[in-house]
DNA sequence: CCAGACTGTAACGGACTCGAAACAACCTCA
DNA sequence: TGAGGTTGTTTCGAGTCCGTTACAGTCTGG
């Protein structure tokens, strides 16, 4: 499938998903955040600490606090790694998918009306 | 124009415009920020903090501060409506407009790429 | 002319995030 | 076994953002 997208749709489809996310009761995401969560639901498990630090370019402590702040939300849950305990297996959660789902929801309908 | 957009291909373009704010060098700026960004580029003046406040649904102190921010990145400038002195106009800036250039780059080549 | 309404902003306390560094738990391999 | 490397987390100080409240400047209608 190949989209072509003018600057100015573009531009009117990012800013209408992000006012949807800033109007939603629930408290918004940062784009750190939001990136994380898109990578454990769209790569292929097992997602560690260390590799989503290293493909997001940033430091793990800024990894460890995402999920600290999603796990509250309970879009992410964390797990030992039994094989080798000092990993920590970051899985998808019900919660973490419906989020997910309303969040292509938007963008599909935005996409659709341009 | 109408496009349709699965729910795994909207989310990877999510994704892959996130990753790529996420990695730029600069800080990156909120949801909130850059909504209130393409809301001054995308839509006609005069802006005025009252009202990015209502489009927004957030609070007025909320859209000060994020221009504060934005106008020491010079992204945005302020001047005050010599009409009526209480408001503020918020005007557009050519570091602005390149900034929001580059994102629509950005959502674009990835558009075209799913 | 001036009380009241309306602007945008400052001040406050609390919560959160950041990067860097230190840390504890764990594995590995000689 | 144990030294050294690797994991994720915690701590630290500094900075940001939040919502609420209070404020100063400006308009307006009686």
């Amino acid at each position: 499938m190949s989209v072509a997208l003018s600057t100015a749709h573009a531009l009117t489809l990012w800013h209408d998903v992000a006012l949807a996310m800033v109007r939603d009761d629930e408290p918004d995401l940062s784009i750190r955040q939001v990136c994380i969560l898109l990578t454990i639901y769209l790569e292929a498990p097992p997602h560690t600490v260390r590799d989503l630090a290293k493909k997001l370019g940033v430091t793990k402590p800024v990894v460890t606090r995402a999920l600290d702040t999603m796990g509250k939300l309970e879009l992410v849950s964390r797990r030992r790694d039994e094989k080798d305990r000092r990993n920590v297996l970051i899985q998808r959660t019900v919660k973490g998918a419906l989020y997910l789902e309303r969040l292509a929801d938007t963008i599909g309908n935005h996409a659709k009306s341009l």
